[in-house]
DNA sequence: TTAATAGTGTCTATAAGACATTATATG
DNA sequence: CATATAATGTCTTATAGACACTATTAA
């Protein structure tokens, strides 16, 4: 179907750079955590020695569609093929890199941390998770990275007031109170056990595994995701916004 | 800040076409419509004479970033200067434009229909409300517009189903069964009354006129969207879905 | 037995669904 | 008065929050 190159007014216009950005998220011990890589500091490079969100230029010869580039990009940076992989959003503009007008198309990835194997790519000389604290208080980040980041922690915090999401930052196998733990690092508050474990088993997104994790103590269930529910809606959010101004999530 | 141009890898890739292209949405009488764009028949264009969504090329020179750009498409069809607008999402690959490797970044925008003087842009030799009925069943759509519009389809009725979005394809004053009736086309599906308006009453997000709109009956009163309220979230869906598959949104 | 965490039950509050009832205009 | 639509009230249901209580393991 791809025929030949020169048409229309297309040509006439000057192309903007284009690439693919990833927001890989992870939990790290009880927080949530995100993929960083260092910029390299070569010749030309923009914003040498910065930490970045992974990501780069868009190869047309290889990359089928823009999520196969995001998957490409994500599988060459920790090795996961199968995370779950969500559209964020794209930003573009003149002046978020030095080299001309460019915009990025940015997914959002959940994965367990424990199954990754952090390596360099071509760009980054350095990988590593840093805590998502407070939201914002990070280090200067290279290009409008700081503004997709927090765009990306807001988009995250905001489904797992009504989604089932956060079950994609555990490992295949987890106790319901570790996906409590989850949503916890996710969403920045406590929630309450009962009502928790109410919604998550009436949702019915997990299936109990016929295994048990023992501590010193009554041991816990071991769940699963039920297979084809990447992701599940509630019927409500957590917290109804209370008081007055319900308004702005 | 923006410096020459040669440097680093960046210019060795391809640079892929980039367009921005948007959904509009409207009501016209009760059912929720699209404005299309008929495709012009020069010389080189892919799709003539086939419906497609309103959009086109990035102007470096012009646009300061993707919502300027999509904004000012949205200027140069309707006329309408500040809609309610949102980001969608964006879709690139080898496949959807025969002069080459594509994306393009979507942005989808409700308006009042009446506000609207349509005008035939530069490609564009027609431009149209459409119904969207079914959500299917529409004709054949230049490049992959298609699916962009089920996706900003879906979108929308998602929302619609937890926020206040619909309210913005009303005029300006709007008594609360025209509002309900919005809601209806969008959804698809007949509301409750009772509980429809202590929801909106509740949420805080129109606030009353001192006009009414008069008939061979009781008058309705006229509301109007509170400012700075472009989108409230509600605490619960409608129709939690019941039974068993309370799942896939 | 104790300590610790897993898991359940009870009660209340909120908001939606269903549907009936009252209110207010015109003719 | 009749008619039509606006607006409100009542009752039930589903699920979240708070918090108490029971269950099951190791040591």
């Amino acid at each position: 179907m791809p025929r030949a190159r020169p048409q229309e007014p297309a040509p006439a216009f000057e192309r903007p750079l284009t690439t693919v950005d990833l927001v890989i998220f992870g939990l790290a011990g009880d927080s949530l955590s995100v993929l960083l890589v260092r910029r390299g500091d070569g010749p030309g490079e923009p914003f040498p020695g910065l930490w970045a969100l992974p990501g780069g230029f868009i190869d047309v010869e290889r990359d089928r569609d823009l999520e196969a580039c995001a998957m490409r990009k994500l599988k060459e940076k920790t090795g996961v093929a199968s995370p779950y992989l969500e559209q964020l959003g794209s930003w573009g503009d003149g002046r978020r890199d030095p080299r001309g007008w460019s915009a990025t198309h940015v997914y959002f990835a959940l994965m367990p941390i424990d199954g990754v194997t952090l390596r360099a790519g071509a760009n980054a000389v350095d990988a590593r998770w840093f805590s998502v604290a407070g939201n914002g208080a990070q280090k200067k980040l290279a290009f409008d990275h700081q503004r997709i980041l927090d765009a990306a922690v807001a988009r995250l915090r905001g489904k797992a007031d009504y989604t089932s999401l956060p079950a994609h930052l555990l490992p295949k196998e987890f106790t319901l109170t570790e996906l409590q733990r989850a949503y916890e690092a996710v969403i920045g508050r406590p929630l309450e056990k009962s009502a928790f474990r109410t919604r998550v088993l009436a949702a019915d997104v997990v299936e109990p595994t016929s295994r048990v994790r023992g501590g010193s103590n009554r041991p816990a269930r071991l769940y699963r995701l039920k297979s084809g529910k990447d992701i599940v809606y509630f019927p409500r959010n957590f917290e109804p916004r209370k008081s007055d101004g319900r308004s702005e999530r």
